[in-house]
DNA sequence: ATGGTATTGATACTTACAATCAACTGTGGA
DNA sequence: TCCACAGTTGATTGTAAGTATCAATACCAT
């Protein structure tokens, strides 16, 4: 079983166990040239281990034993290197979280914070069409849906 | 004719002229309560100036005679009161431009930064559904299209 | 006209994040 | 296994964007 086998199985579980990510994007960082440093472990599994879209101050403040610098570094690192990806709150506050494979897009439940992916959805096309017929050369889109999950619109 | 006829009219005519749009401004926010202020109706002047999506820097810096609290108070007062709306840009920063009327999403040319809007798009019905299929109860979302505008394609 | 209140603006403050740079530590080669 | 060098760290300083303060001012209803 290859590497890329293991991480195609990200799409059936959207929330890897921590122990296993870690290594995952260590290793792809490793492949890109970045080294593999204590801090810098300590960083992407604070990453993984959140439960919910997060910012950089919230790393901070779970990792008091790594230099805020590096914390900043490594998550900018990671963004840079698509491992986590942006997440835009209602609000217009910027959050991160892991990324999963492949494009989709974030369901944010406004009462509890949750993300949840919105997979197969096809608003590509329909977005292409609409920016054709507008004489626009669509490259790519940003995304958000806003409400309620499941748990908390039963409330 | 109704004012709601009016503003639907604002479909038709994407860029209002400034002029108009002061004024136009400035009684809705008088309706709402707000005072018809000189500072204010400056900061809504550049708003309506503005070419492209702009910062709140970029206002101070045309309005150096109006203290920046004011302006950044001005911007805050007209997002909030819906008359300015935010755009994301491609790269995570936040920028602004006049709100027209109606449900709309924004084209924004990488080369050129122009803002067009994206009517008659119907992503609603679909990302509902979506939404639907995945337990979620949607109540709103944020869309952004990238690329190139008809005539920086053109090059 | 006037009084009460929203608004202004100079300034200080806060927050988030980037730059600096000497010390340190992986990593690949000898 | 050891070495050297380049990537990385972290304490600190710097910076940029936006907010809070508060006395002075300007709107607007009466």
């Amino acid at each position: 079983m290859t590497s890329a086998n293991i991480k195609h199985q990200g799409h059936v579980h959207p929330r890897p166990r921590s122990a296993a990510v870690v290594g995952d994007m260590v290793e792809e960082l490793s492949n890109l040239g970045y080294r593999d440093t204590e801090p810098r472990r300590l960083v992407i599994g604070a990453v993984a281990a959140q439960s919910r879209p997060f910012t950089a101050e919230d790393l901070c403040a779970s990792l008091p034993c790594v230099g805020r610098a590096t914390v900043y570094r490594g998550l900018r690192l990671l963004v840079r290197t698509d491992l986590v990806c942006r997440v835009l709150l209602e609000d217009g506050e910027i959050r991160y979280q892991l990324s999963h494979e492949g494009h989709h897009h974030h369901l944010l439940c406004a009462v509890c914070g949750m993300s949840s992916d919105l997979l197969g959805c096809d608003v590509e096309d329909l977005l292409e069409a609409a920016a054709t017929q507008a004489g626009f050369q669509m490259s790519g889109h940003w995304l958000e849906v806003y409400g309620r999950c499941g748990s908390c619109a039963r409330v």
